[in-house]
RNA sequence: GGAGAGGUGUCCGAGUGGUCGAAGGAGGCGGUCUUGAAAACCGUUGUGGGGCAACUCACCGGGGGUUCGAAUCCCUCCCUCUCCGCCA
């Protein structure tokens, strides 16, 4: 969320954010209510003042009538307390509520734009892969060798499951285990995070895990939720915490499954394995100071672009557009890795997302850092290492060979054991 | 899951319902002393909100209640520890 002193000081500015995020927010709103909000604490404070004032000349022996007088005056006090506090625990409810509709603040370079399609392509990297023969899609290729089974998932736990056996199943522990190498060598700290969290801190994070359009699975009765992004998980780590300043950039990277509802999502970009209920990522988060924000967010791309040329798949980096980027981020980048089998002749597919959300989520979570003595929101990024489900879509179809078989990325080898994955008789 | 004990500041640890934002240690920071260090001594040392400021309000696991007044009493939830049960 943004400062309530900030959205009412920038008033014009927060507005015209609110406009190019395309979003439905009201910051005159929040500027009206955080004023009354304010004048209620003045006058409850002078309340409480009285009341403590008033119980503090009760210490002593006093004549009983004297007495009498400060205690009728101290009942009065408490009701017009009571009163005032009902009125304040509401518009403080209501000022949160309002105040977490309004999107961060925006990176100037962010191009304009409300859909997709005013995404900004910064590069290319790599070929698109061309055939020689008639290529199939991962899910053709996943089904003929048998390591990727919809058709069980769909008797045992619906649409958008799947098994993965054999070689897919050590694939994804090949992949995360290079992810986490590579990270390990960069001084990020590795992290199995649970795959569950707190409502308080999903909302920190920036997520709305109630309402219909939530993408996110609560759990009956426990005020937690499957996470969709362990995202949630490191960020929340630091909750309501002061960090030395020289620990900073705090660089952790998490392995966790993520949960999706995805309810209504359908069509053909969402076959297979590229939009499903449950997958498996690494995901790289910072906290960071103000100052070096961005640079750790080039830092975070320039990861994800190792990660994908080691793994030699092609791919291109997109600067996502205002419309599109979500409340938290200030800016977002994603890498679209080129998935042969998608659409009539192969397209780009994200792969890996990664956002600057500068102090939107530490200012909620209270995650801070003392610098001269003084304590100050941290900054907060994350990137995505390696999400599997969508890497494996991009191996498969990348690297299938004429008779089905697929060949594996040299930087994988080591991880899998195997050079090849082959129909099986 | 059952029985008992307990949750206080960075940590340890006191706290008859009013003088407690909280004793006393330890640690941190600043200083005196010292060639330097240690020791000793002195001072300082939580977070958040409102206010230009002086200042003020809130916070002793969370929430609610009793009271003129709650860290202190009551209810409830959560958590931790010990014992028992169950289990990978």
């Amino acid at each position: 969320m943004l400062d309530y002193r900030f959205i009412k000081e920038n008033l014009d500015l927060v507005e015209e954010n609110i406009k190019n995020r395309n979003v439905v927010a009201d910051a005159r709103k929040v500027a009206e209510l955080y004023t009354q909000r304010n004048e209620i604490i003045q006058e409850l404070d002078d309340l409480r003042q009285k009341r403590n004032d008033n119980a503090a000349k009760m210490k002593g022996k006093l004549e009983k009538e004297e007495r009498d007088t400060y205690i009728a005056f101290g009942q009065k006090l408490k009701e017009d307390i009571t009163v005032k506090e009902e009125v304040f625990n509401k518009l403080e409810k209501e000022l949160a509520e309002e105040t977490s509709k309004i999107p961060n603040i925006t990176h100037p370079s962010v191009p304009a734009g409300f859909t997709e399609e005013s995404n900004k392509e910064l590069r290319i990297v790599g070929k698109p892969t061309s055939f020689s023969f008639e290529s199939k899609d991962h899910l053709q290729l996943g089904t003929s060798l048998g390591i990727i089974d919809f058709e069980t998932a769909q008797k045992v736990t619906g649409q958008k499951w799947y098994y993965l056996k054999n070689e897919a199943a050590i694939l994804e522990l090949a992949l995360t285990r290079f992810a986490f190498d590579l990270l390990k060598e960069e001084g990020f700290d590795l992290v199995i995070t649970p795959d569950v969290a707190r409502e308080e801190i999903l909302e920190g994070i920036g997520f709305n895990p109630r309402g219909p359009e939530s993408n996110i699975y609560r759990i009956e009765g426990e005020g937690t939720c499957l996470i969709g992004t362990s995202e949630i998980t490191l960020g929340g780590a630091y909750a309501k915490s002061i960090l030395e300043a020289d620990e900073l950039p705090k660089k952790l990277a998490g392995l966790s499954h993520c949960f999706r509802k995805e309810a209504g999502a359908a069509g053909q970009f969402s076959k297979g394995l590229y939009r499903v209920h449950q997958f498996t990522k690494v995901e790289m988060f910072i906290f960071c100071t103000p100052e070096e924000s961005d640079s750790m967010h080039d830092y975070l791309l320039a990861l994800e672009e190792k990660i994908f040329t080691r793994l030699e798949i092609p791919y291109r980096v997109v600067d996502v557009c205002a419309g599109d980027l979500g409340n938290p981020a200030y800016r977002k980048f994603d890498i679209e890795a080129w998935m042969p089998g998608r659409g009539e002749s192969g397209g780009w597919g994200e792969v890996t997302s990664t956002s600057n959300c500068t102090d939107y989520q530490s200012r909620r979570l209270q995650i801070r850092y003392k610098k001269d003595g003084k304590n100050q929101l941290v900054h907060m990024l994350n990137g995505t290492a390696i999400a599997v489900s969508r890497a494996i879509i991009a191996i498969l179809e990348n690297f299938q060979q004429e008779d089905g078989s697929i060949k594996i990325p040299s930087a994988l080898v080591p991880y899998t054991g195997f050079e090849k994955i082959t129909v099986r008789k």
